[in-house]
DNA sequence: GTCTATACAGCGATAGAC
DNA sequence: GTCTATCGCTGTATAGAC
């Protein structure tokens, strides 16, 4: 067991950060190799499908974070406003205070969409469903609608963060989603 | 005159939508040639920076476009709710009620934000400072903060739309935003 | 100004030695 | 399993004929 590299998902991590800040076509095979800190033949060992394979093993590995951190939660919990809550909370954990984008969100955006465009449709249709199912639990009326703007208001909200390079707004637009939410359950 | 090609900025709109589908890495010359219609030789000639000029021509023209069409009426409007709404339909038609992402907030996801980070800055920055000027004159409280909400929505919006290849989402959270706006003006 | 031909670097991917 | 060397190809960019 090498120092360097313990396990496979480790490798896995670091390539989801080199796809997080080049973009699919960005994400050059060299730069992916050196921030696993395995060679080209080594990556085509763990990844027999290249590039595509890492990304969609990418892709798998958040959205099963998102399943059991977020989704399933917000279906089964007791208590629907505090599960929104913490999904508020894992949200702005996840995404480090609006410092990290959403690769999801981002892959929606060009091309790469195409390839990968089942697994962009289920993460946000999981999303949306799942909170809101916890919004009509909480007695909400229009959940599916208003559970549709706070994910995109997320989305935007990462979108202009990075964009202004300023991830303190990320974090105002989640507190204030999730203050408006509270306040409509009321 | 040749009849394929009226003038420069028909080239630019065809540049630009290949920008607009495949993203900044994903645009290769070949198809920006094959787009606009112009050998690669042309396309130097016309643009001696290459891809990167392209792009940030590409850019400016967005923003003198939002100039003209969204902030300015925003500022000097005589009634600012009438100017929101218009802003609204303008955002609608611009992105093709849902069909068209914004380049701006595509660049913003990838490394590429570092190139043209002063052009995604201030397109953001103008347009929420539009909004909340506005919201400002037509009374209403946490102008900036609205103002960022919806900005935030619309580009949320655009991204969810395209994951779920969806475009009435994105429609349907238009019109939901303005109906907000408004009733909080009331 | 337009094109074709080309330069050269880097791409994703593979082979094969160890 | 790991690496280095190399494949074939495409990338951006340029040169030069017309």
């Amino acid at each position: 067991m090498p120092a360097a590299l313990i396990c496979r998902d480790d490798a896995l991590a670091r390539i989801a950060e080199v796809f997080r800040s080049h973009g699919y076509e960005g994400a050059s095979l060299s730069a992916l190799s050196a921030a696993s800190g395995l060679g080209k033949g080594s990556l085509y060992n763990y990844f027999p499908g290249g590039k595509e394979q890492m990304a969609a093993e990418v892709l798998a590995h958040i959205d099963s974070w998102f399943e059991a951190a977020i989704y399933a939660p917000l279906h089964s919990a007791q208590d629907a406003p505090a599960a929104i809550a913490a999904m508020f909370g894992a949200t702005e954990r996840y995404f480090h205070g609006g410092g990290r984008i959403c690769l999801m969100g981002a892959f929606a955006l060009d091309a790469t969409r195409d390839r990968f465009a089942a697994a962009l449709q289920s993460y946000f249709d999981r999303w949306v469903a799942a909170l809101a199912a916890a919004l009509r639990r909480a007695g909400m009326q229009q959940a599916q609608s208003q559970a549709e703007a706070v994910v995109a208001g997320i989305q935007g909200a990462l979108t202009l963060a990075r964009a202004l390079d300023d991830a303190a707004l990320f974090r105002r637009r989640l507190s204030e989603m999730q203050q408006d939410l509270l306040a409509g359950l009321a």
